[in-house]
Formats: C-alpha cells, sequence, structure tokens
DNA sequence: TGCTGCGCACATG
DNA sequence: CATGTGCGCAGCA
C-alpha cells in the first residue's frame, strides 16, 4: 500500500471502531454495510474508500473479522484484548491459538527472528541465558516503532510463548521454541473451510481471543454461497437468515408496567413476564457489578460512581465499562480516584474488572495501582520494578513505560547536545550506549551556559563568537557521531515547515503545532508533559508525537529516549 | 425514511 | 447456566 494511502487508513482507522462501537451500542450488527454507512453519514467518506480501509484494519489485526450466527460481524480488537485470559480460563487450553500465517504475525515472527538473530550475535551469552525481553522490545521497537508499542511486543511475546515458539526461561528471558513443520490448526475440521476462507477468517492473535466457533461456522452452506463476497456480503444477508429466528407475537400493552423509566424505546409493557421477574429479582441485588444484558443499572443508564441517572450536562454521556456493564458518566472519570481513570482510547474498565495488566488478574488478587497516563493497572508485584512506596488513591503514579527518567528532560537533553561542544567532557569515558549519560547531565550541572539552546550538532546552536568561528567538523565527539543524517535538523524550522512534518504522520493532529506556531526552537525545547497535556493532544497519537519530537531534539532514533 | 434504543431469542462455551 | 450477539420492533427526527 502505498504510503499516503497508509495514512488515510490510519486515520480512517479510529473511525472504522467508532463505527463499530457505536454500531455495538446500538446493538446492531457491526457488518460493512453498516460501517460504510456510518463513515459515509458521519465523516462523508464513500464507501469504497471505507472498505478499503476497513479490510486494511482487519489485516492489521486493528479490526477483527468474524462470523457469528451465519453473517459477518467486525469486532474492535482492542477491546477483545482484555478477554485473552478469560478466554483461555473458559478453552481450558492455552496452545488453541496458534501464531498462524497472518500477515501481521508473520511480519511479527520475522521481527522476532531478526531480533534474535542479532542481539545473539552481539552476545552470544544470550544463547545460554536467553534474550532479555527487553532487548527483543527494544530491537523491534528500532525498526518499527509505529506499528508495534512496548505494550504490544510483551503481549505478543506472551503470545508466542503459549504457542511455543517462544520459550520463556525461569529467568524471564526468551529463547526461540522449536520451529513447527506446520501451524497447529484451530481444529482438526478445518482444512477445507480454512483453504477457502484463511484470507477472510484470519485467526491470528487477536482473533484467537473470540469464540472459536464464531470464526469456524458450522454453516458450510452459508459460507458456501456467500465465498464469492469479501466485504460486501450484505446482499446475501439480507436474502439468507441462517439464525433460524422466529419473529416472535407482540406483546399486550400492560399499562401497570409503566413504573420502568425509559427516555425512548419500546414501551415498558413489552416485557415478558420472565423478563419482568428477572428485573425485580436484580433490582433487590445492586451491589455487584452486572453484565450487559442482564443489568437493571445500566440498561436505565445509572452511573456506577455517582449513582445518577440523569446526564450531568448537555455534553455528558455514560460510558459503559468494556468488561460489564458498569457505565459511568464521561464527566465522573478521570478523577482524583485512579481507579476510575479511562485508557486513552476512550474506553474504560470500572474498578471490579480493571486488571493487572501483567497476570491479567483482577483487584481481587491485590490492590491495582493505576498509571495516572496510560490508565495501565498494575498489582504492585507484577510492576517491573516492584512497587515499594505506598501509593494513595488519587496520587499520580506512572508505570514504567510512561515514567519519565530524569535524563530525558529536555533541559539535560540540550546539556547533553551541547556537551559536543566541550572537548574535555567528551573525552570522558561516556558509554556511548546511554544516550545521555551522568557525566553529560554533571555537565549540565557545571555548566550554565549549557542551559542554552543549542540541539543537535554545535553548528547550529553556537553562541559565543568564538564557537562561531569553529569548525563543525571539529565535533568528534560520540554523540556527534551518533546523529542520524536521515533525522532532519529541526532548530532553524518555520511552524510552517514544523507542521509540514507532522503532517505526514500526523495529518489530524497536525494542526496544533500551526495553531501554537510552534517553529523550530519552540519545538527542541518542548517538554514531554507540553506534547501529552499542554496540546490537548489525545494521549495515543500525543505519545507517538512526542517521540517524533524527541527524535528531533537529539537527532536519533533510539527508543530508550522515549520508551524507557 | 433512516437512525436509534432495546427486549429477548439465539449462539456459544 | 452464563454470557455475548444482533434481529426486529418501536420511537423519533
Amino acid at each position: 500500500m502505498r504510503f499516503s494511502n497508509i495514512m488515510t487508513s490510519m486515520k480512517n482507522k479510529d473511525r472504522i471502531l467508532e463505527a463499530i462501537d457505536q454500531l455495538r451500542h446500538r446493538k446492531a450488527r457491526p457488518d460493512a454495510q453498516r460501517i460504510c454507512n456510518f463513515l459515509f453519514r458521519k465523516y462523508s467518506i464513500n464507501s469504497a474508500e471505507a472498505k478499503s480501509d476497513l479490510q486494511w484494519c482487519v489485516d492489521n489485526d486493528i479490526v477483527l473479522r468474524v462470523e457469528y450466527k451465519g453473517n459477518i460481524s467486525y469486532r474492535n480488537a482492542a477491546k477483545k484484548f482484555s478477554h485473552v485470559k478469560r478466554e483461555r480460563e473458559h478453552q481450558g487450553d492455552s496452545k488453541s491459538l496458534p501464531f498462524d500465517g497472518n500477515k501481521a504475525n508473520r511480519k511479527f515472527a520475522q521481527f522476532l527472528m531478526n531480533a534474535f538473530g542479532e542481539l545473539i550475535v552481539d552476545e552470544p551469552d544470550y544463547l545460554e541465558f536467553g534474550v532479555p525481553g527487553d532487548e527483543i522490545i527494544k530491537n523491534i521497537l528500532s525498526k518499527d516503532s509505529v506499528r508495534y508499542t512496548k505494550k504490544y511486543i510483551t503481549i505478543l511475546l506472551e503470545k508466542e510463548v503459549e504457542n511455543g515458539g517462544l520459550i520463556k526461561l525461569e529467568n524471564g528471558n526468551y529463547l526461540m521454541g522449536p520451529m513447527e513443520a506446520e501451524p497447529s490448526s484451530n481444529t482438526g475440521k478445518m482444512s477445507e473451510k480454512d483453504d477457502i476462507n484463511h484470507k477472510r477468517y484470519p485467526n491470528g492473535n487477536f482473533s484467537g481471543f473470540m469464540h472459536k466457533k464464531n470464526l469456524v461456522s458450522k454453516n458450510e452452506e452459508f459460507k458456501r454461497h456467500n465465498s464469492s463476497s469479501d466485504i460486501t456480503e450484505s446482499n446475501s444477508l439480507n436474502n439468507l437468515r441462517v439464525g433460524g429466528r422466529r419473529k416472535r407475537a407482540k406483546k399486550v400493552f400492560d399499562p401497570s408496567d409503566n413504573n420502568v423509566p425509559k427516555k425512548r424505546g419500546r414501551p415498558a409493557g413489552s416485557l415478558n413476564k420472565s423478563t419482568i421477574e428477572k428485573q425485580l429479582a436484580r433490582l433487590s441485588d445492586e451491589s455487584r457489578p452486572e453484565s450487559r444484558t442482564s443489568n437493571s443499572g445500566s440498561q436505565f443508564g445509572v452511573c456506577s460512581v455517582c449513582h445518577l441517572q440523569n446526564k450531568k450536562g448537555p455534553n455528558d454521556k455514560l460510558v459503559a465499562c468494556r468488561e460489564c456493564s458498569n457505565k459511568a458518566h464521561y464527566s465522573c472519570l478521570n478523577g482524583d480516584d485512579m481507579m476510575l481513570k479511562m485508557y486513552p482510547d476512550n474506553t474504560w474498565q470500572c474498578p471490579h474488572c480493571k486488571t493487572c495488566v501483567i497476570c491479567f488478574e483482577t483487584a481481587d488478587a491485590g490492590s491495582l495501582i493505576v498509571c495516572s497516563v496510560c490508565a495501565d493497572a498494575y498489582h504492585a508485584g507484577c510492576h517491573e520494578p516492584h512497587i515499594t512506596e505506598k501509593i494513595k488513591n488519587g496520587n499520580k503514579w506512572l508505570c514504567t513505560n510512561c515514567q519519565m527518567p530524569d535524563e530525558l528532560e529536555i533541559t539535560k537533553i540540550e546539556s547533553n547536545m551541547t556537551f559536543s561542544r566541550k572537548p574535555s567532557i567528551v573525552n570522558d569515558e561516556v558509554s556511548s550506549d546511554s544516550s545521555l549519560s551522568n557525566t553529560n547531565y554533571q555537565s549540565l550541572q557545571s555548566s550554565p551556559s549549557a542551559l542554552h539552546l543549542s540541539p543537535q550538532n554545535g553548528a547550529n546552536g553556537r553562541e559565543s563568537p568564538d564557537q562561531d568561528q569553529s569548525d563543525s567538523k571539529g565535533f568528534d565527539s560520540e554523540d556527534d557521531l551518533n546523529i542520524d543524517p536521515s533525522i532532519p535538523d529541526a532548530t532553524h524550522w518555520t511552524p510552517d515547515e514544523v507542521y509540514q512534518y507532522f503532517t505526514q504522520y500526523f495529518p489530524e493532529e497536525a494542526k496544533v503545532f500551526k495553531e501554537q506556531e510552534i517553529d523550530g526552537r519552540s519545538l527542541l525545547l518542548l517538554k514531554r508533559l507540553d506534547v501529552l497535556t499542554n496540546m490537548k493532544l489525545k494521549l495515543g497519537p500525543a505519545l507517538k508525537i512526542y517521540k517524533h519530537v524527541v527524535k528531533l531534539q537529539v537527532r536519533r532514533d533510539d527508543p530508550k529516549l522515549y520508551w524507557l
């Protein structure tokens, strides 16, 4: 796919996910037709583009294409993510999710192989002690930091361990597992269907979280009937009912049922006796979080935080927990109580359902500490390093993914860059691997002038006449050698040039650079918090943008700088 | 007419 | 039996 197409697909990704969420919310089947419809209505995206982007999302495991009740549905893969453990528990096995031939998975397997190859060459001891996960992550991120994140790779590694492709040693390091001649299939009886439908029903990492039967329909007839169309299944969908659901008799309106509050929708009288009984039973049991379909509270939109049913403002909406049916006002979330924090993708896990991202256990297995940036929750013992300090509710805590090492504060980065002009310091034994060493940091403290902005190679940031005379070729420090010439020097960029740069990666979010009139020098001064909070960006893009900012600031693409 | 909300039957484990 | 899903109906703009 051409670069520009990838960019539009990425942009439409969120819209497609939004469409799926929206359709699921109103209990409509998220099929291609409805998704396209939604995109057209809301974003004027034509059907062809919507379909190709949907396909792109499927190919990239952002959206799952599943068959359910004989028809095709699309699922938000991210929302299936937290069901990993539950699915595994229910299925009672851990090897039913093979790392199969799915394109994205193959790609990851390739990255993994390369990473092992390179790392073992560098450090033959890894053959004996295994390769540390961090090194694998670092290696893969250095190759593709757009598609992968630390967390994502961690999860993929775990999956690979389960599938036998990797072996996790007792010390936590990894070794490549035995190569399988052919990937184990989900079921023994899948062969023909698999051949026909493999591309259409990629059973990759994410789809493994789905019910297996969703992916492998019992309904051969339907599939054959439908196999000629890829995404455009809607025609046959309309003509062929497979679910066999019968039309039910109309309910007689019973005025005595009018005590059920409802904004709109079907009249309360349409409830049948058993439903009413169930509801009455549930009303007496308000303490536990209810399931999506068996929920009196959520059904009527009661916020589980403030317990108010009504919206708190014209724009306030109820956000449903992605595990159960607990809901909360948008405005009630992201407050001081970290357990009520939303994820950057605007999804939410209520305190009952919130799970540790390492062990997937809930707070039942020990109190969870929630990162105030990414909203990931950890048990104190699961987080690396272990959390020893007492973190009170409401106190800000950053997980290791979001922590900003002191060395990475921009002023210190500047000092590091300034230091390249100080041969006496350059000559110190500095670990070139650690881009910002203590020595550099000390140079800042001992040299107030280092606070002047003089990023990148000294040629751009000269500040004293004698240095002006200096020849840039003279900067032979390790840091200068580490500068990646493919990363542009942004020092003298105009706000427009800054905007242009970010537009190619973040066409939507780049506007903020224009609005804020951020020129090259300002860009090089940006701090992490500026990008994450002050620019009013969504956290996901903000983190990615910050990565680029750091890259431009240090002119090096070292994942350590932004992922440590 | 098309979008939305949702009860409840069905699918699945 | 519990839970996820979405059909088909009703209300609404």
